[in-house]
This record gives structure tokens, sequence and C-alpha cells, in this order.
DNA sequence: TTAAAAAACGAGCGAGCGCTCGATATATAA
DNA sequence: TTATATATCGAGCGCTCGCTCGTTTTTTAA
């Protein structure tokens, strides 16, 4: 059992570190040569566009909206992305590498303990959506909205949340541990509980409950 | 413990008996004289926004892409709505409406057993989005972009049905039938579980799973 | 100090949007 | 049949959108 902080530091999600990610993965687009200045910017992109688009949607907010926000000018925003739909590409698949590096990733010693590595997998889970929270909330909310490609990557990557939550499952009920009827339905039901931590963040924050604490009730609700 | 068919048969929720109720309660902005013109449009209008607006977003679909699969002209569209965001809140209103129609009626005898009580609420609410599972998922995510009435009437409309469940588990926790720790807690988790049964309907399609079995999955998770 | 490179600027483009309105077609009743 | 009420039509208006590109400003290095 670990705290978000202990999370915090083993993992660096701030945007700062997230945005140099992403400037390795899109050089090719991206236009702008000086790598501090290329992230400073990219960051106050991201920051706006998250914000902005989980107000009102990603198709409702202008670019204009965006120039005005970040302080960048039409043409320097193009700078950095050749469309649109590529500025939400690149947040995407941030998501997507976060999940991936995150989650598949399971501290050694954990394979021999069904209980803890479902424990870790619901925890590790909460910690990491409550630290990139907006940039989840985008990727589930803008799903639909997603060019084709897009979507197919936001899907592989549902599956694979359910597929790891499905094993850990499956060993436990295997060894005796848990007692599992379904244990496809079971990591079914699971999901949108781990979801709604940051769908519906306001709501649990206007009640005073701490990541921890959730992590902790999802536990015992599905123990 | 009933079936969805049971369900439907006790609650008229077609296409046509939606938009008659929906005839009634926009009469003063519908331009259309005869109800039975009236409600054969509406019913046209409204499955196809339900359809494109859940595929690509409410805001995505142009009203030429309505004409085009509703067969009606730009002008007839408009003796029917007089703005595009008046459209999204009649759908909304609808939804509304539906909620409380069936919600807040329980059949009479359940006020003494809290477990039946829980369980009707459960099934109930599974039925209900089941059989207007269109435009639940579109209530659901076109929310931030109603205007600030719409927002409103949806928040209030989704705490109706968190109180329902609260005052339900809460009979059931002083009667000492349940063992809740923190009753709005635990309805707080009930509240996805009966969310993704509508708005990740595929999936559970996919896998085969009827609202029945979903139900009292549900039920067994939360007992 | 100066010339080249890098970054930012923002007016203007064509396209598509929500919406209107005078003309037209259809149904109803005299 | 004719007159009136009802319903439908769709070109066109003003506007905002995503995006471009010639120009200007800032940074870098000789």
């Amino acid at each position: 059992m670990s705290t978000l902080l202990e999370f915090q530091e083993r993992f660096d999600l701030s945007m700062e570190a997230l945005c140099a990610r992403m400037l390795e993965r899109h050089q090719a687009t991206i236009r702008i040569r000086k790598p501090a200045v290329a992230i400073a910017n990219l960051a106050r992109i991201v920051e706006t566009t998250l914000t902005l688009a989980n107000a009102k949607g990603f198709h409702s907010m202008s670019l204009r909206d965006l120039t005005e926000h970040t302080g960048l000018s039409m043409g320097a925003l193009y700078a950095y992305f050749d469309s649109k739909d590529t500025l939400l590409m690149m947040i995407l698949g941030q998501v997507v590498v976060a999940v991936e590096d995150v989650l598949t990733r399971p501290p050694p010693g954990l394979e021999a303990d069904p209980a803890a590595r479902l424990r870790w997998l619901l925890e590790t889970h909460l910690y990491l959506t409550e630290t990139m929270q907006p940039w989840f909330v985008f990727a589930y909310m803008e799903a639909k909205a997603f060019p084709r490609e897009g979507r197919d990557l936001a899907v592989a990557s549902e599956l694979t949340t359910e597929r790891l939550l499905a094993e850990a499952l499956e060993q436990g009920a295997s060894a005796g541990l848990f007692r599992v009827a379904d244990v496809e339905m079971t990591a079914a039901l699971i999901k949108p509980l781990l979801q709604d931590w940051y769908v519906k963040r306001a709501k649990y924050r206007r009640r005073g409950i701490a990541p921890e604490r959730y992590a902790q009730s999802v536990i015992d609700f599905v123990e």
C-alpha cells in the first residue's frame, strides 16, 4: 500500500516532462528547433487546450480561443502542429504512452501474490489518472471525435487496461484466493469505478475524498 | 424480480409516445398544427439526431446533415425548433421527464422491504436506460455542451438518481439489513455501474450480456 | 556590429456553419 | 371548383471556422 506522493516521485508526469516526450515523438512536425522554447510553448498550448476542451468540447474550442489564452499567434501555433486534429492526436498519444509506461511495468515481487498484484493495479491506475486527470478526461470525452486512427488507439488502450485487470483476477481465482464467478465480467465492472474517479473528479473533491481513500473503497468493494 | 419486457409493457417509451409528449411540451415553439404530421416528423428528426450526434457529437452534426438524413428541408426543420440548441434541449428535457416519471414512482408495497426497494431501483434504472439508450448516451455525452439551463437540469437529474439510491441504502442500513460504512460513498460507487451499461452498451452487447444478467451482476456486486 | 537563422505575427482565403424568408406545394373546407 | 390554411422548399445572408503565407521581430553567432 503506497501513497499518491510516492507514486509521483517514482514517475515524472509533470507538464514539462510530458511535453518533452511529446516533442521527441513529433520532431518531424514541430518546426521549432530549440527544445527549451518548444517545451515551454507546448506546455502552454496543451494546458490551455485541456482546459478549454474539457470545459466545452474540443470541437467548440476555436484556434482563435487558443491564440487568446496562450498569447501565441495563429502562425506560431502552426509551428507546433499542422492541423487541429494533429494537436488532438498528440495529446491522446501522450495518454496512451503514459498508460503503457506506468501500468504494464509492475514492480518485481508481485507475481507471486495475486491480491497484492490486483491492489497495485487498482491503486496505480487511480494515481496515474489523478496525476494526469485533465488528460484522461480529454481522452475519454473526445474519443468519439477522434480521427479513425485515434479511435483505434483509444480502444486498444482501453482493452489493455481491462486485460491487465482480467489477468490479475484470473491468477487470483486459479490460486483459489478470489471467488470470482466470471473474470471478464468482474473486470468489466471494475473499469467504470476507475473511470468515474477522473471523469467525475469534481464530485469526489466536493465530498473531500482523497485518492488514497477512493483506492481503498474500490479495493474493499472489489474484495 | 422482473424482466425488461415486463418493464416495457408498463411504460410506453416508444419513439412515437416520447415524441407525442415532446409535442405537448413544446406546442409554443412547434409551428406544425396537425399532431399526426408533427409526431411522425419529430420522430424522424430525433431518431436521426441521436444517431448522428452519438456517432460524432452534436456540435459536429450540421443541420445540412440532418436535412439529408431526414429528407426534410432546412425550412421544414425550423418549423419544429427555433434553434439548434432548442433541439438539444427538447431531447434532454424528454430524458429528464422519463427519469422523473419512472424512477420516482416505485410500485406500492416496497416501502417496508429495503432490499426489494434497492433491487427495484437498480433494475428499473437499467431497464429505463436500456429502453432509451441513445437518449441517455446523448444526455451524458453532450452534457458539457448544453446551454446553462440545460446543464443545471442535467445536474439536478443526476442528483435525484443518486439521492434515491442513498435513501434506499440509508433505509436498509438503519433497519440493520445492510452493512454500509458510508451511504453516500456507496451510492457514488453504484452510479458509474449503472451509467456504464448505456455508455458502453456496445461492449456488453459484444459479450452477449442481457440487461437482466447485468442487473443481477450489479445487485450481487452491491450486496 | 552585423548578417543569417529562428520564431512569431496576423490579415486574409475559401469553405461551411446556423438560420431566414419569399415562393411553392399540399391538404382542408366551403 | 375555389379559397384558405397548412406545410415544405431551398437559395442566399452574415458570420466564424481552420489554415496559409508574406512580413516583422527576436535570437544567435561571426
